[in-house]
DNA sequence: GCCTATCGTTCGTTATTCCGAACAATAGTA
DNA sequence: TACTATTGTTCGGAATAACGAACGATAGGC
């Protein structure tokens, strides 16, 4: 019970102590199709520094993954949380629109837009395929979540409600908390679907 | 750009980038009965530490964070989370959806969602018959139109700008000049459109 | 009142995070 | 092939987080 902090130079100690935020950073910046370069302008983090966050060979302040988490549109809460989402795979379109797969790869969104507002503002075109079912793990603190649905049958979960959609009804929901997407009818469910990350309302200000 | 990360002595900078974080702590700490000094037996971490860290003091690094969690029972993505809100779900049916059309009546469009923000955001499912024109008076200044086409072809004219989009494309554009959509191909067109009222720009939201 | 125990804070040193520049590995282009 | 760009990694130096000990403050026990 000496060793302190003992690294340096191959064994890992207390960097591994939340394997994934590696994975989980690395990942993220894929998703949005980021290199070390860019992630560090946006992020003010040296890029060293990030690959060596994702190599686990680090030991990172909290600062440091704060603005990383920033920089890629979470929270940091959500970075570090343990368990890995192996919900979205990566996968390049013709056009650079990154294009977002679920486990199943029943379930296609593609992110159309996004403003850097205040709050920040996504939105995607939200496709599925019969039985296709998107999970997500919550979006950040006060984001909220509007799907439209165009065509077909979905059935949605949020926390611990369900509800039924048929084509041309809308929902909305806290994105915050984890929800689930089913395609529930025979057809191809196609929707819009708005994300919208802001300060929870009577937010403190300082 | 020389001020690295500033801080030393008084001025914190990088350390209340999470400032709930030593509240949390503290509170936690507090909630069992411990001592900064019992708290540090049980967690491996210097008293002098916790103590700066609950004062906001310092920027400590996610396994000192760690540590100071599993001793108080918790995770790390538990302490830096903020707490949570109500849920909330608002369904709106098919019939409560405002439709408006355009004056040839080959278009439609559907407010699908709506926004307070600081700015004000609105968006719309957008539907146009071969031939169909939209157009548009000017919406207020420093707003922001975009338009994400789903199938089909489009014109779309801003002041003088001239734009053909095919399906999968999508254009941003000044909304507070005038603009006209038309419907230059020979199936029905069918687009989502975002429109974001607001910030006279230069804004951003960090 | 005095002594002791315990509390949280402050101080000097050490270890390591972080930065920026240099580097190597990989493509893309002429 | 050589030249250029861009990727991720490695390296030395500066900034600082973490440590342990020392410090003042507060409260009991005698």
């Amino acid at each position: 019970m000496s060793t302190r902090r003992g690294r340096r130079n191959g064994n890992v100690s207390e960097a591994d102590i939340t394997p994934s935020l590696g994975k989980t950073i690395s990942r993220l910046r894929k998703a949005y199709n980021l290199s070390l370069g860019e992630l560090s302008e946006q992020s003010g983090v040296a890029k060293s520094i990030i690959s060596q966050i994702e190599r686990n060979e680090t030991n990172p302040t909290i600062g440091t993954v704060w603005r990383l988490s920033r920089a890629l549109d979470t929270t940091i809460d959500e970075v570090l949380k343990d368990e890995a989402q192996p919900n979205f795979i990566e996968h390049q379109t013709k056009a650079g629109i990154p294009i977002l797969e679920s486990q199943d790869s029943l379930c296609r969104l593609a992110i159309i837009g996004a403003l850097n507002l205040v709050e920040y503002l996504q939105w995607y075109d939200f496709r599925a395929e019969p039985g296709g079912v998107l999970e997500s793990e919550p979006h950040p603190p006060g984001t909220v979540e509007h799907l439209y649905l165009i065509a077909g049958e979905l059935e949605v979960t949020v926390a611990d409600e369900i509800r039924k959609l048929t084509a041309g009804e809308s929902l909305r929901y806290h994105g915050d908390r984890p929800h689930k997407i089913v395609n529930t009818g025979q057809a191809i469910a196609h929707a819009t679907m708005v994300l919208v990350e802001g300060t929870p309302q009577g937010e403190q200000r300082r």
